[in-house]
DNA sequence: CTGTTAGCGCTTTCAC
DNA sequence: GTGAAAGCGCTAACAG
């Protein structure tokens, strides 16, 4: 492990010079440049990361919070967060957090002491206020609006795409819906926001929800009362539920209710499920522009109802 | 943001006594404590850990290469690297390689200069013996047999749970075999070692292989030569892909045939659908404690097929 | 039990 | 064009 001191031995340059050639900051004669090089190249020289980052005050990583990966919600954010992470040569630190604010407040920690520049928040427990109390050590994003609270921003605006879900529902008839959620709480911003649609558009339905359901795997846990509750329609949060009772219900059930989606992903467009496209891959990358930019931000991707019929 | 330097002059102890106070590293005073204490809450210090990073030569963080996250096959190794991670307070840096040999490359060279202390492996597409020159820069673990190249090894002992799984389809009477995988090439100790089980239980069976099929949504683009096939078994590398088949081939042909996975999720569990266990999650764990350890390390975990007739 | 000093490896100012 | 020196913030060795 040779370091720049070693360099400045070896070839007779002083440090400072060294690092103006690496960093291409300012004057370095072309005599120089290849004494340099070479020494570099015979004693295999690599610049120290964690030395430019305690000089810098920077270490180019970001700590993205999710709660787990079980549900393509997060799958597809931290795909596109992911992508945008490798193009930009940075890296992404993964802090599952299973909602747990011991934990969230351990990743908040660690953007205070430095072990990242700033912090995503994909979904959180930990209230917007306490969190926002940690702005002052780096960049925070989160995955709703927290405008309000100096946070930068970027989430899916699900009114438009949630409205016309509900009106479309409505056009059908249903009268009795199931709605599956990964958190049928107040905490969840999607189940605030269906749950408003939906009271909205139809005030007068009648309906269930469920809790605790992140994937394909989890769909089960609902099956018994879906069955028995006579529903005539299903709306699950995402593709890989909905293709999930889409296939299995019928096996259980006469008559099969109309399955819906809330999050589109490709699974449900091979099966042609109704689904609210919420563009989360998209969502991702914006995500990763705002955690490395400067300014604080409000970003609302739009989502959209496909009927698909 | 105070630092260690603040603390002094405010308690006028010197910076190495509120090192030994923060670290518990040699004795401190019962009154030193307390006034050190004091001036940190006053101040709201916290250690700034690249210079800890710095000082200690270790960052702790792990850095984890992965082709992609579309795969169960990763994102169960995932989720069992990451609690483990959670639990030993280490960081875990998601690495996306996409196979390429140049991300793989830069992400070496991250090992190198320092921006996490190990590497692993879940898959590759640099020769070991590449892989195995960077060995001196940080542990590095690789997800197959690579003790020989001298690089630590946790991977999936697939012989016992290939050959039982084979021995039962010869027993079922299989002629024309589909096997979907995730890569048919060489490349992938998955496709080999199937392969060699496969040939050497049934010797003379008609197969054909697919790849690049990696997930429930890939599943569909073999679906047209799976139709025209006329096979009468599909082995498919996951249990979302099997799932896939099974529900989505008996509306498309009528005479179903047998749909096997060769990797256990609950997925399969629910739908009754033969499979090998590759215990992944643990697999993960292990893969954690190796990049962590000092030693070299060569963990086989046995595979076991599971029929579920 | 506590202080002094040097050191981790790089960057940056200031001076010539 | 290049060099010397200070600084990033912490840890460790040595001394008393």
């Amino acid at each position: 492990m040779a370091t720049i001191n070693d360099i400045a031995k070896k070839t007779g340059y002083a440090k400072s010079t060294i690092s103006r050639y690496l960093n291409s900051s300012g004057y370095v004669s072309a005599t120089a440049q290849r004494i340099i090089q070479q020494a570099i190249d015979e004693l295999d020289y690599h610049p120290n990361s964690i030395a430019r980052s305690l000089s810098n005050g920077a270490t180019n990583k970001i700590g993205v919070v999710v709660p787990h990966v079980e549900h393509a919600y997060f799958l597809e954010t931290i795909r596109g967060l992911m992508d945008a992470a490798v193009s930009a040569k940075a890296e992404m630190v993964l802090l599952p957090s299973a909602y747990d604010p011991k934990l969230e407040k351990r990743y908040l920690n660690q953007l205070r002491d430095k072990d990242f520049d700033s912090l995503i928040f994909t979904s959180r427990q930990t209230p917007l206020a306490e969190i926002a109390g940690y702005r002052k050590y780096g960049n925070i994003i989160c995955m709703e609006d927290a405008s309000a609270y100096g946070l930068s921003s970027v989430y899916v605006r699900r009114e438009n795409g949630f409205r016309e879900l509900f009106k479309w529902l409505k056009r059908k008839q249903i009268r009795h819906l199931a709605l599956i959620f990964s958190r049928n709480t107040q905490a969840s911003p999607t189940y605030r926001q269906a749950m408003a649609s939906m009271l909205k558009v139809m005030p007068t339905i009648d309906y269930k929800t469920f809790g605790g359901v992140n994937s394909y795997q989890d769909a089960y846990k609902a099956v018994d009362e879906l069955v028995s509750g006579n529903f005539d329609c299903i709306l699950a949060d995402s593709d890989d539920v909905a293709a999930y009772y889409l296939m299995k219900l019928p096996l259980l059930l006469e008559r099969v209710p109309l399955v819906v989606s809330h999050e589109s992903q490709l699974s449900g467009k091979l099966l042609h499920i109704p689904s609210v496209n919420e563009n989360l891959y998209e969502l991702g990358q914006r995500l990763f522009a705002a955690a490395v930019s400067n300014h604080q931000v409000n970003i609302e991707i739009p989502s959209k109802f496909l009927p698909r019929d």
